[in-house]
RNA sequence: GCGAGUGUGGCGAAAUUGGCAGACGCACUAGACUUAGGAUCUAGCGCCUUACGGCAUGGGGGUUCAAGUCCCUUCACUCGCACCA
C-alpha cells in the first residue's frame, strides 16, 4: 500500500496549536519594525466562503509568513463587511434581526477561514455591523459634519425602484442598480452628501505618493476626471449671461450655437420670455425618464429643442446665435451648458448636421467642406485675433489671455468626480447621528452618546414613501433636541456600505480602543498599509473612498499620514471549470470545504497558487488540485530516504541555494506558480538521489512553508529536523553557489541552434569559440564555407554565422 | 468612441528581460508493478517528415549575428469608462 499523508489530522493538529499559542498575535510597538499586509474583508454572505478567496487569503499569508520568517512585525488581520443588503433581504423575508443572519454567517466562514491555516491575527477580529465598530464609524462622520464636509442637499439622484434607497453615481454606473439590476431613474431627494468633489486635486496627486499597479491608478484618474480648460460668459439677449465650461476656448470663433442641459436654470429664470415653454417642458420630462440604456442608443441620434425668445451673443463676433436644451449635456458637469462648436466637435456636429445648423471651420485641415468634426490640430482660420497660429496649446493661451483681460472668461479645471451621496434608505446600515430639530436644524448626536444602535423592530421592509424602515419605530426616531431639548426626530437615513470599510484598516491597528478609533501611537507605529489586495471591482469606488476619507481625517489632524495604502494589487478571479463565472445558476461552483475534505488544505492552497498568473482569472480544475496532491504526497513520502547527515548532498549545493534565491523573489513578487514549479523541480532531483539529508529536506520544507504550512511543519517535527518553521529565520541563500562551474550551452550556425557544448566557468571567450568550432555537428555546416563572424555571449550561446 | 490589457502545444502556463521556445503541472500514449487504486514507478509527448531535416509564440512587414521579447502594421478577444464639453 502506498503511503498517503494524513493532512485532515495533520491539518487540525497545527491548526488548533496555532489558535492555541496565538502563534500569529501581531504585538504593538515592537521593536522589531512593522509589515502590513491587508486583505480586503469579506462580506460574509450566506453563501460561505468562495474558493476565490482562498486564492488572495493565501497569496497573502504566504506574504506574511515568509516575512515574519525574515524578521519582520506583520500585521495580517481579518474582519468582516457585514452591513448589506443580502443581510437585510433575508431578516426582511425571515422576519429576524440582521445581525442574527449576519453571526451565523461570520461563524461559517471563520471556520472555513480556520480550516485552510491562515495566520491572521484573529485578536484583531472586526466587525462592521458590530456597535463598538460603528460608533467610530458614527464619530468620524460627525467630523466631517463638524467641518462641513458633510450635508444635506435636495438633490437629482439615482433611485432604484426596486430597493427603494438612493445611490451614488458609483453605484450606479452603467444606469442599473449596483444590487438588483433594476433601471435606475432620476428622483429629487434630500440627501446627505460628502464634498468629496473638494478632495478631486487631492486624491489625484496622492496617487503620486502610492505604488498602485499602473492599470489602478488610471483607473482612479479617469474616475476624478480632471480637464483643464475655461469658463467664458456668453451674452444674452436680454442682457443677463450664460457661462459656459470648454476645453477648447481656441475654437470659440467657430461657435454657431449653444446648448444648455434641459434642467438649467435659464428656462425657469425666463419663463416669460421665452415663448416655446411648454415644448421644453415636455422634452426635459422627457428626458428625465430616459434609462441609461436609451440614453446610449439615442446617442447616436441628437434630440433636442431651441429655446424660441432668447439668444446668445458670441463675445467675439458678437453674432447671435441660437440656443437649444439637450440631453446631450449634463447639469452636474461644467456650468450645465455648452458653446457648440460642430466643426470641431463630433457631438456637436451631429447636432448641427440634425438641426441643419451653420458649421464655420476655424482649424485648418486642408479639406473644403467637412465630413466629419475634425478635432486635430491644425492652423488657426475664420478666428479673428487667432488666425494664423499653429499650435493648439498655444491658440488656447492666447484667447484664455483675451478673456481674462476683457473679463469675458476665466481659467478653470474641473472635474468629473462628484459629491458622494452617503443617504441610505434602509435599515440595515449605520444610523446617520444626527437629530432633526424643527428649530436648530440639524444637530449632531453629542458624541458621549454614540453609538447610536440600530434598534430592535419587526420590520424591515423601507416605507412606500421611500423612507427608511427606521422611520416608523416611533420612541426610536423621537426624541429631545440635544441643543434645546424641544421635540426633535433622529435622522433615518443610514450610511452606504462603504463606510466601514473607508477606515476598517485603520481599526485593526487598535482594535479594542474604549476611548479611540485607535491610538496615535499605534497607528504610527504601523502606519500605511504596505500591501493592500482587493478585486478590480473596488478599484475605483472603495478605494477611492477610503483614500478621500483618510485623506479628511489626516487634514484634520486625527492622522499622521495622508495616503492610507502603499500598494494596491488585484488577484483575478477564479472561474469554473467551464470559464464562466461561478454561479449557483450555472452550476459551477466550487465549495472550499468539499476541497478541503477531500485534498487537504495544503493541497488546495498549493494548487490555488500555482494556477497561473496571480492577477489573471483562472478556470477551476479539479484535476490540477489532484496534480498538487500528489506532489504533497511526494514530499511526504520522500522522508523514507532521509539520513541523518546535517549537510547538504554535494550535487545538490547549487540547485538549493538557486531554489532558496527563485521562491524568496517569487514569493515577494506574487509569482507563486513558478515558485511552487521551482520546488517540483527540486523535488524531481531530490528523488532521483537515494538518500536525502536532514538539511536538504529541512530546506526543502522551509521554502515550501509558506504556501503550505501543515505539512511541511509536520514533516519537520516528525523527522526531527529543526525548531518549527512559524518561529524560525527565512533561509538564506550563498551567492557564489548560484552557479554551476560546468554547463551547457547552445552553438548556433545562422541563428539555427546545430549543437551544444559543455564549458566551464574560466574559459575565455576564445576557447569557447575554438570548441564551439571543433563540434563535429558544427564543422558539417561550417565546411568549405567561409565564417563571417563567431559571436560568444558567456553563459549563454555561441553563433557562427556564416556564407 | 476613449483608456488599459491579453493572444505561446490538447489544456493551465514558463522563458534569468534580445541569447537553446514550450520549464513545471494537467491530460494523453506505451510499459512495469499489480490485480480494481481517483494509486505508484519508468519512458514518450508542439506540428510536418521513414529519415536528413523543415516549420512553429494571432496575421503581415521590419531592425538584429540572434526576436515570444524591440519597431511598424493588421486581426481577434477581455476588462474599465462612456454625450464629461
Amino acid at each position: 500500500m502506498i503511503k498517503m499523508y494524513n493532512y485532515t489530522e495533520i491539518e487540525k493538529k497545527w491548526q488548533d496549536k496555532w489558535d492555541r499559542e496565538k502563534t500569529y498575535k501581531t504585538i504593538d510597538n515592537s521593536e522589531k519594525e512593522k509589515y502590513y499586509y491587508l486583505v480586503e474583508f469579506p462580506y460574509p454572505s450566506g453563501a460561505g466562503l468562495h474558493v476565490g478567496h482562498v486564492r488572495s487569503y493565501t497569496a497573502l499569508d504566504a506574504m506574511a509568513r515568509k516575512k515574519r520568517m525574515m524578521g519582520y512585525n506583520v500585521l495580517f488581520p481579518m474582519g468582516w463587511d457585514a452591513f448589506g443588503a443580502p443581510a437585510e433581504q433575508y431578516a426582511i423575508q425571515n422576519h429576524i434581526h440582521p445581525s442574527k443572519a449576519v453571526d451565523e454567517n461570520i461563524k461559517v466562514f471563520k471556520k472555513q477561514i480556520k480550516n485552510l491555516g491562515i495566520s491572521f491575527d484573529w485578536d484583531r477580529e472586526i466587525n462592521t455591523t458590530d456597535p463598538e465598530y460603528y460608533k467610530w464609524t458614527q464619530w468620524q462622520f460627525l467630523k466631517f459634519f463638524e467641518h462641513d464636509m458633510a450635508y444635506k442637499a435636495k438633490k437629482n439622484i439615482n433611485w432604484c425602484p426596486k430597493c427603494k434607497t438612493g445611490l451614488s453615481n458609483e453605484d450606479a454606473s452603467g444606469g442599473v442598480c449596483e444590487r438588483c439590476g433594476t433601471k435606475v431613474v432620476q428622483k429629487e431627494k434630500e440627501q446627505w452628501m460628502l464634498r468629496m468633489s473638494d478632495y478631486s486635486q487631492k486624491l489625484l496627486d496622492g496617487l503620486d505618493e502610492t505604488e498602485f499597479l499602473d492599470r489602478i491608478k488610471i483607473a482612479q484618474r479617469n474616475w476624478i476626471g480632471k480637464s483643464n480648460g475655461a469658463e467664458i460668459d456668453f451674452g444674452l439677449t436680454n442682457n443677463q449671461k450664460l457661462k459656459v465650461y470648454t476645453t477648447r476656448p481656441d475654437t470659440i470663433y467657430g461657435v454657431t450655437f449653444m446648448v444648455i442641459a434641459p434642467e438649467h436654470p435659464l428656462i425657469t429664470n425666463n419663463k416669460d420670455i421665452i415663448t416655446n415653454i411648454d415644448e421644453l417642458e415636455k422634452y426635459k420630462k422627457k428626458a428625465q425618464e430616459k434609462t441609461e440604456f436609451e440614453r446610449i442608443e439615442l446617442a447616436k441620434d441628437k434630440t433636442g429643442v431651441e429655446i424660441k425668445g432668447i439668444k446668445a451673443i458670441n463675445p467675439l463676433t458678437k453674432k447671435e446665435i441660437p440656443i437649444f436644451i439637450s440631453d446631450y449635456v449634463m447639469m452636474n458637469y461644467g456650468t450645465g451648458a455648452i458653446m457648440a462648436v460642430p466643426a470641431h466637435d463630433t457631438r456637436d456636429f451631429e447636432f448641427a448636421k440634425k438641426f441643419g445648423l451653420e458649421i464655420i471651420q476655424v482649424i485648418d485641415n486642408g479639406q473644403e467642406e467637412l465630413k466629419e468634426a475634425y478635432t486635430g490640430d491644425g492652423k488657426m482660420i475664420n478666428s479673428g485675433i487667432l488666425n494664423g497660429i499653429e499650435t493648439k496649446t498655444e491658440a488656447i493661451e492666447k484667447i484664455i489671455n483675451y478673456l481674462v483681460e476683457n473679463k469675458i472668461g476665466s481659467r478653470k479645471v474641473n472635474y468629473k468626480l462628484q459629491d458622494w451621496i452617503f443617504s441610505r434608505q434602509r435599515f440595515w446600515g449605520e444610523p446617520i447621528p444626527i437629530i432633526n430639530c424643527p428649530k436648530c436644524g440639524y444637530v449632531p448626536v453629542p458624541y458621549e452618546e454614540l453609538p447610536v444602535k440600530l434598534p430592535d423592530v419587526a420590520e424591515y421592509e423601507v416605507t412606500d414613501n421611500g423612507e427608511s424602515p427606521l422611520a416608523k419605530i416611533s420612541d426610536w426616531v423621537n426624541v429631545k433636541c440635544p441643543k434645546c431639548g424641544e421635540s426633535a426626530k433622529r435622522e433615518t437615513d443610514t450610511m452606504p456600505n462603504w463606510a466601514g470599510s473607508s477606515w476598517y484598516y485603520l481599526r485593526y491597528m487598535d482594535p479594542n480602543n474604549k476611548n479611540e478609533f485607535a491610538s496615535m501611537e499605534n497607528m504610527k507605529y504601523y502606519g500605511m498599509v504596505d500591501y493592500y489586495n482587493g478585486g478590480m471591482e473596488h478599484a475605483t469606488r472603495h478605494l477611492l473612498y477610503a483614500r478621500f476619507w483618510h485623506r479628511f481625517m489626516y487634514d484634520i489632524g486625527l492622522l499622521p499620514y495622508p495616503e492610507p495604502f502603499k500598494k494596491r494589487v488585484a488577484h483575478g478571479m477564479i472561474l469554473g471549470s467551464n470559464g464562466e463565472k461561478m454561479s449557483k445558476s450555472k452550476g459551477n461552483v466550487v465549495n472550499p470545504d468539499l476541497m478541503v475534505l477531500e485534498y487537504g488544505a495544503d493541497a488546495l492552497r498549493c494548487y490555488e497558487m500555482f494556477i497561473g498568473d496571480y492577477e489573471k482569472d483562472a478556470s477551476w480544475s479539479e484535476q490540477g488540485l489532484n496534480g498538487c496532491k500528489r506532489f504533497l504526497d511526494r514530499v511526504y513520502r520522500i522522508k523514507d530516504k532521509l539520513k541523518d547527515i546535517d549537510e547538504y548532498t554535494n550535487s545538490l549545493v547549487i540547485p538549493i541555494n538557486k531554489t532558496i534565491k527563485k521562491v524568496s523573489d517569487d514569493i515577494d513578487n506574487m509569482k507563486y506558480n513558478t515558485a511552487i514549479s521551482s520546488l517540483m523541480i527540486l523535488l524531481n532531483m531530490m528523488e532521483k538521489n537515494n538518500e536525502i539529508t536532514k538539511k536538504d529536506y529541512r530546506t526543502f520544507l522551509h521554502l515550501l512553508n509558506p504556501i503550505c504550512p501543515h505539512i511541511t511543519e509536520e514533516l519537520n517535527e516528525i523527522c526531527n529536523l529543526g525548531e518549527e518553521f512559524s518561529k524560525s529565520t527565512w533561509p538564506s541563500y550563498d551567492e557564489n553557489k548560484l552557479n554551476e562551474k560546468e554547463y551547457t550551452i547552445g552553438v548556433q550556425v545562422n541563428g539555427k541552434v546545430r549543437a551544444s557544448i559543455t564549458i566551464n566557468d574560466d574559459m575565455s571567450e576564445e576557447e569557447i569559440k575554438n570548441i564551439a568550432l571543433d563540434c563535429d555537428n558544427i564543422k558539417k555546416y561550417t565546411d568549405n564555407t567561409t565564417i563571417l563572424k563567431v559571436i560568444v555571449i558567456k553563459g549563454r550561446i555561441v553563433n557562427i554565422v556564416i556564407k
